[in-house]
DNA sequence: TATTGTTATACTCTATAACTATA
DNA sequence: TATAGTTATAGAGTATAACAATA
């Protein structure tokens, strides 16, 4: 995820955002972002994980659980870089909320698996995160809200303009 | 704006994102950023500003271009901090497309004038930006695209959560 | 005293390059 | 040779604190 503490942005004024800026999608992802990440700031700091490590976890843990998968694997699924995924793997293991494991047939990879610590963290997160995220996106109504996140789950679906499907 | 070199983000693999991810609203948001960040380099790659200068230049010019705001005005509109003006301004100012000078009723202030190579560089980047935007949100149609946009709006205009309207 | 612009500084996030060990 | 994990490092972006000029 990316509810991360530097994503700061003074607070708007009243009468914002002005007209102009309104129409510039970049504008106006950065600062949903920005508002997101306020909203969730609060919920999440009695929790033991901030909105990244939900993100590992989620990507890790799935619903299903069933699955296991290396570090590399892991970053994928969420996008980012394998350097990026040690430190967070680090975190979160150090918190005793998951565990690298070497792939027997592959000694080169670390299987991470998520512990039962993990799983009730992941669990209680989810919860949290889905709460803040039905307040936040409350404005849109319900079918709005839906309608919303179908819509990114519609771009981020469809193929990048450069690589369009080799 | 936030097209940034700095948003890199690996490209995803296919089949992706996954379902547990998809339904993360910050995780959705994050990389709907990064992919439109992905879009909207090379479209600007030829021109002389890029997608945060546009934002200030936007934010000053607007489309009356009839108002003079000082610095920090312009700071708040784009809900950035001031410190982080001055140095966005100082490269505005050193390809001439804005001008400081000082008010003369308030003389702690700066106004900050687009000149007429930074209203022409803000046409053609606002050109080139809507274009981008048009393409990368093809995948929702005309009306989506427009409903999406709105939603977004709907979202920031609200008031955040924690300052109801004091 | 408070505010605007400024500078110096620090912090977060993330990637790139290079190294180790396995394959 | 190529790949997974690791480490060190660098860069972008942005904020906080302190200072000067002005109000």
């Amino acid at each position: 995820m990316s509810g991360s503490a530097q994503d700061h942005t003074p607070a708007p004024p009243d009468g914002w955002p002005p007209a102009a800026l309104a129409e510039r999608l970049s504008f106006l992802l950065k600062h949903a972002q920005a508002r997101f990440a306020e909203a969730v700031e609060p919920a999440f700091a009695p929790l033991e994980i901030d909105g990244r490590e939900l993100g590992v976890l989620t990507a890790l843990g799935g619903p299903a659980g069933g699955e296991r998968l290396s570090q590399q694997e892991a970053a994928q699924r969420l996008a980012i870089d394998r350097t990026t995924m040690v430190a967070l793997i680090d975190g979160l293991e150090d918190k005793g909320l998951v565990q690298r494991r070497p792939d027997p047939r592959d000694r080169r990879r670390n299987i991470v698996e998520v512990t039962a610590a993990g799983r009730q963290a992941l669990d209680r997160a989810t919860a949290v995160v889905e709460a803040v995220e039905q307040r936040f996106l409350a404005p849109l109504g319900e079918d709005g809200a839906r309608r919303f996140k179908q819509a990114l789950v519609a771009l981020l679906a469809s193929p990048a303009p450069d690589a369009p499907d080799d």
